[in-house]
DNA sequence: ACCCTCCCTTGAACGCGTTCAAAAGCTGGT
DNA sequence: ACCAGCTTTTGAACGCGTTCAAGGGAGGGT
C-alpha cells in the first residue's frame, strides 16, 4: 500500500530545499563560487517548463509523458525521477497562478472601497487571470478533486497555498468601509475563499465563450457576499453566526487560530 | 472527437427501453409468451451486478475490467458492448442508494415535525445508507466531479437524479411546522440539496472510523439550516434572499420552473 | 591510473482502460 | 436444409501512466 500525498515533491526529489539541509556537510569543496543553475534543476525545470507549455497547448489529457519528454528531449523515466507522477507536475502551474492573481488584484484591493465592489474585481480578476488555463484547468479539474490528491485545496498539502488565498479575501475585506464584528475578522475571509470556490467549481463546468457566464455569476453574486457579510452585524443573527463561526473552525483543517 | 453524456445509455444499448420501441414491430411473432428475461438483459445484469460487487469488495480502482469479465464469465469486450465505459457501470449503484435512502428517509419525513430534527434526520440516513460504499464512493468520486462525466451531480443527465434527491428535503421542509414563506418553497429545498452536496464532499474526505466526524458535522450544521430557513422570513433579510433566489434560478440549470 | 560512490538517465516492460475486425450465434423467410 | 441479416461475443492490439533494473558520468580518495 503507497501512501500519497505526504511528502510534495516526492522522496526522490532534492532539489533547492535539500541542496540546502545538505550544503553545511559538502560547503568546504563544491559550490564556492555560486553557481547558479545546478545540472539536475536544469533538468528539472526544463521538463516543468514544458509540461505546462504543452498542457496549455493541448490540455491535459492528451498531453502524455512519452510527449513531455520527447520534447524536453529527455526519457520518460527521468521525467518521473524529478516528479512522481503527472499531476504533480501541475503544482508549478498551481503556484504560478497564485502568484499572478496576487499581482493582478493589487489595483483592486488599493481601489474603491465599497465592499461589494472590491469582491466583485478580486473574483472578476481571478477568471481573467484564470482565464488562458481554462481548457486546461476543466480537465484536470476531476484531478484535484480527488481526496487522495495532495493537489485537493482541501489536502492538508494545500494549506499554505489556501492561507495564501484567504490572505487576498482578509486584505479585500479590511480595506472596505464595511463595519464588521472583529469577532468575524477570520471567519468572514474563510467564507468567502469557500464563495471562490464555488465560483471555480462553476467556472471549470462553464463552456461559454469567454467564461460569460462565470463573470455574470460574479457581477450578481459578489453584492449579494457584500449584503450577507453587512448584515452579519445585525443582533437577530449573532446566534447563527456564532454557530457557523464554530463549526468552521471544528471542520475546515488548519482554520483554527490560536488567540494571543 | 467523441461526444460524451449524450446518451446515458450509450449508442450500442438496446435494453429494456429499446424493446419498448422496437416491440410495435416485432411483437406479432416474438415475445408473446411473456418471456421475463431475454438473454441479452441477463448477461447485461449478470456483468453489472458482478462489477458493483467488486467495486464494493475491492475499491472502484482495484477492480479492473478484466477482472470484472472474467468473474462474470464473458469477455472484456463483451462488458464494453453493454456499458460505453467503467463510469457507465457505476449508474446502476447511483439509482440503488438513491432508492435506498427514499426508502430509509421516509420514518423520519413520518415523524418529528421540528425541522432542525427533520433535516438532522435525512443526512444522517443518507450517511448511514451510503457507508457500506464509502471506500468505492471515495475512490470513485473524482470521476464524479469531472465536468465531461454524465455522472456529474451537475451534468445535465442528472437531472431527473437531483431532481429526486430535492423531493425528499421538499417533503422535509413541508412537512415541518416551521413556517416559512411561500414565495421560497422552490429556493430552500435547492439549498438544502446544496448542503446535502456539502456534506456528501466532507463525506468523501472523510477518513474517521464509521464516517464519525461527517456525523457530527450533520449534528452540527443541521441545527443551523434550520435556523437560517427560519430566519428566511424576517423583513431585513428580503432583499438577500430574493437576490440569492433570482441568482440560483438562473444558474442552477434545471432549476427554473414554469408559474402556472 | 584506478576504483568507489553518488547522482542522474535510460528504455524496455507492466497493467490498465478501451477499441475493433472478425467470428459465432440466432431467427425468420425460402 | 439453407441462406441473409441481425445481435451478441471474442480476444488481440493500442496507447496510456508508471516502474525498475541497469547503465553512464563526474569527482574524490588511493
Amino acid at each position: 500500500m503507497r501512501v500519497r500525498g505526504q511528502c510534495l515533491y516526492g522522496p526522490r526529489i532534492r532539489g533547492l530545499t535539500g541542496a540546502d539541509t545538505l550544503g553545511a556537510v559538502v560547503k568546504e569543496a563544491k559550490d564556492v563560487k555560486e553557481v547558479k543553475a545546478p545540472k539536475s534543476e536544469q533538468t528539472r525545470t526544463l521538463i516543468l517548463e514544458t509540461a505546462l507549455r504543452l498542457f496549455q497547448e493541448r490540455g491535459y489529457d492528451k498531453t502524455t509523458m512519452r510527449a513531455i519528454a520527447q520534447e524536453a528531449g529527455v526519457s520518460v523515466g527521468n521525467a518521473y525521477y524529478y516528479f512522481t507522477n503527472k499531476e504533480h507536475l501541475v503544482q508549478g502551474f498551481y503556484d504560478r497562478l497564485a502568484a499572478e492573481h496576487e499581482a493582478a488584484v493589487q489595483p483592486v484591493l488599493d481601489g474603491d472601497k465599497d465592499l461589494a465592489v472590491r469582491m466583485r474585481g478580486v473574483l472578476l480578476t481571478w477568471l481573467d487571470v484564470a482565464e488562458p488555463y481554462h481548457r486546461f484547468a476543466a480537465q484536470f479539474f476531476k484531478n484535484a478533486a480527488d481526496p487522495e490528491s495532495p493537489l485537493s485545496p482541501f489536502s492538508a498539502d494545500s494549506i499554505a497555498a489556501r492561507e495564501a488565498a484567504i490572505s487576498i479575501h482578509r486584505r479585500c475585506l479590511a480595506g472596505s468601509d464595511a463595519k464588521t464584528d472583529p469577532e468575524l475578522a477570520e471567519l468572514l475571509p474563510q467564507l468567502m475563499w469557500l464563495m471562490q470556490m464555488g465560483l471555480v467549481l462553476y467556472w471549470v463546468y462553464d463552456r461559454t465563450e469567454h467564461t460569460e457566464r462565470s463573470r455574470r455569476l460574479v457581477e450578481r453574486s459578489a453584492p449579494i457576499g457584500a449584503r450577507a457579510i453587512a448584515l452579519s452585524r445585525f443582533r437577530v443573527l449573532r446566534p447563527l453566526v456564532r454557530q457557523i463561526h464554530e463549526v468552521l473552525e471544528e471542520f475546515l483543517p488548519g482554520a483554527a487560530k490560536r488567540r494571543a
